[in-house]
DNA sequence: CGATAAACGAGACGGTACGTCGCGTCTTCTG
DNA sequence: CAGAAGACGCGACGTACCGTCTCGTTTATCG
């Protein structure tokens, strides 16, 4: 996106290493200071850079963040990478540690510093949206879907609606409260929200299980 | 020397309109534009005062910024300015409009400043709190506690997580996804993921009230 | 030139003495290293000022240096700063030390700085002229007409080719050349060219000594 | 070892002819543009060549132009392209026109720039020495020395002083006051300085060819 | 004649200075 | 003394040029 990779062109290439290099540094950076700390000079010194290369690559600081915050691996979040432990509580409690809000401490001080930015740039939306929003609902709708299709629950009123209940209570926690994202909070609201918005499949529902239903 | 009418100080008196017209011109300033693009000079510009009068009362421009966010009334979220309809669905539509969340654009873009300062101010967390997620939490808990005392449903297994969900969610797609908290959004959280997680009370809920009851 | 200095409006007023500084500041950075290697950024440390401090003041690098130029102080060379030994040849000689070419290395290096400017600003030739050419050419021609009043040498064909004879030649020497210009040159110049295009005052000249005479 | 024609090295040979193409490109910058604005990547395309090929064949900036300059053909100033006609008065003035600081607005120009390196560079005040300076004296020196043998003035005190008198203060007329060269000027030190500073010979010149006469 | 080696246009790269802007502090004058 | 005006030190911004270093292509000489 950044870079045209291998046009049939004359003089040097772009050193793919560097883009790598770069928003590692981006990310780094952005995991310990505060947006408005994170200087261009700063990563540039990271990633063994010159400030204009970063220039030539984004438009500016916040291209750049942005550039960063999409590259953060969230393929983890794709259906291969879920855990599968036979109940949906305990799924849900095993994506806790991997996840990204409940996950490292990084994770979330990253996801603040977009925050400076998501007001002003609708590519900060997007990005952050394709990067951690769609995502982590998928990742849940998946779960939920899954001990759907076991049996485990009946289908849901509302798929959509409760695949966002456990990211946004977390975002909200951690983001706006500034609060950790614990075992306990994940409880608080698994079991107090989600598992209790589920219910256990009725008789009817056994021929339906392996069947597509469509979720309106 | 003798009559010292106002206080025991002399010099002239810090006008106090001063205040009011600094925070208003933050808060028209804020709604306009980014929090990176505020500058103390543009806002002591629109309010007709000088720099230094801003920096005589507040320690900065984060300070500042919370101060006129401060002032925001968001206050009618109190027993008293909650609605009362009958219906739990329905006080959760009545609040929809007059809510910070689904209010106005203005009201939005202002508070979506606050975010680049919530990663270093432990004063804006503060803030925040403050002025939103305690209100709004307490107003949901509320509106809860007293369908269910009305008998509406039975008690909640948690009701402090019951009660966030609905700011929760509303946070969380209008600041990480800057989308419109609308009616079909807030009745899709709240048929598919609040109601549904409220029971009717049994006729053996009313020696249970306060009890656990296990899920399975 | 570059203040106003006392105008009745409010606000603070620039401090005179940072101007001195930074000029003080450019003219010592200005002997020591190449134009190019002139920095505002080294000059403002220099001066113990801020980067934009002298911008505010001049319009770049080289108004800076301009304005430095001009206030080198020449004014040692205005007649009551001129050497009286009685001989203009002895007058010439005196001259040699205190004078800008012959004198200071820092007062050439300087000089030479400013010449990556002269090529492009206009500006650049009226500092020179002002700072340099005119005050030495004055000051030679003072020196000559002396001498011719006191009856030393009979008025010459065209005093001011004559006055600019050492300026000149020093300044070729000791800028293109990159020659010291010491005593042995000063000599060969002195009686070589300057006094051996003067001429003994004949008879007649005598009535006209204490008198004007138009010099072309 | 007796006949290596071109080179005993296998590859491609150097263009000669962009040798001529880039020094030409560096002249034609240097004549319409500062120093500081003569950018390599200018030349190279005013050349239509790549900035690596100059640096393969030249040091730097520097060397560049000063190779550049010093391509110029001031060779002209030989004994054999001087005028010669009668009179050292006309001899000088017919040196006037195709000089070279007299000489086209253009080789002023190109020239002024080394001024930019005369400071720091050595190279540079070599290639000046080389190209101008001496070539100049030794001119001036010439025409000066062959009136004397002609019996049109009796021998200077100090030849050497006399032939750089001319080129000196043309110079610094044109360099340091940036005005004209013209035939008035030249006239004024002709006849102000220059010739005012030579004797006709008396007839007893012929034995003291050799001595000094003192002035008294 | 094909392999090899250098030159070439293009342009990425690490530096470094430029000139601009905002912050928060300070001084100066006016009411 | 408060208030408006604005100078001041600091430091980040984004731009430009320097000199070096790949790239892929062209051109020459040697095996």
């Amino acid at each position: 996106m950044t870079s045209t990779p291998t046009a049939g062109k004359a003089g040097r290439r772009r050193d793919p290493e560097k883009d790598a290099q770069i928003l590692q540094a981006t990310l780094d950076v952005l995991a310990e200071t505060d947006y408005a700390d994170v200087t261009i000079e700063l990563v540039a010194a990271r990633a063994g850079a010159g400030r204009h290369t970063i220039y030539r690559r984004w438009e500016g600081k916040d291209e750049l963040i942005l550039a960063a915050i999409a590259c953060t691996d969230s393929a983890n979040l794709g259906p291969d990478g879920l855990p599968d432990t036979g109940t949906l509580r305990s799924d849900f409690l095993a994506l806790l540690d991997p996840n990204w809000m409940g996950g490292s401490e990084r994770r979330l001080r990253i996801l603040s510093s977009v925050s400076a930015m998501i007001t002003r740039t609708t590519r900060a939306v997007d990005a952050v949206t394709k990067a951690i929003v769609d995502p982590s609902t998928a990742a849940y709708r998946f779960l939920i879907q899954r001990a759907v299709d076991r049996g485990e629950y009946a289908p849901p009123r509302n798929l959509d609606a409760l695949a966002q209940v456990i990211p946004s209570m977390a975002a909200y926690r951690a983001f706006f409260m500034q609060q950790v994202v614990d075992e306990e909070f994940m409880l608080s609201i698994i079991d107090g929200v989600v598992l209790a918005a589920l219910r256990e499949p009725s008789a009817a529902d056994d021929h339906l299980n392996e069947q597509d239903q469509p979720l309106t």
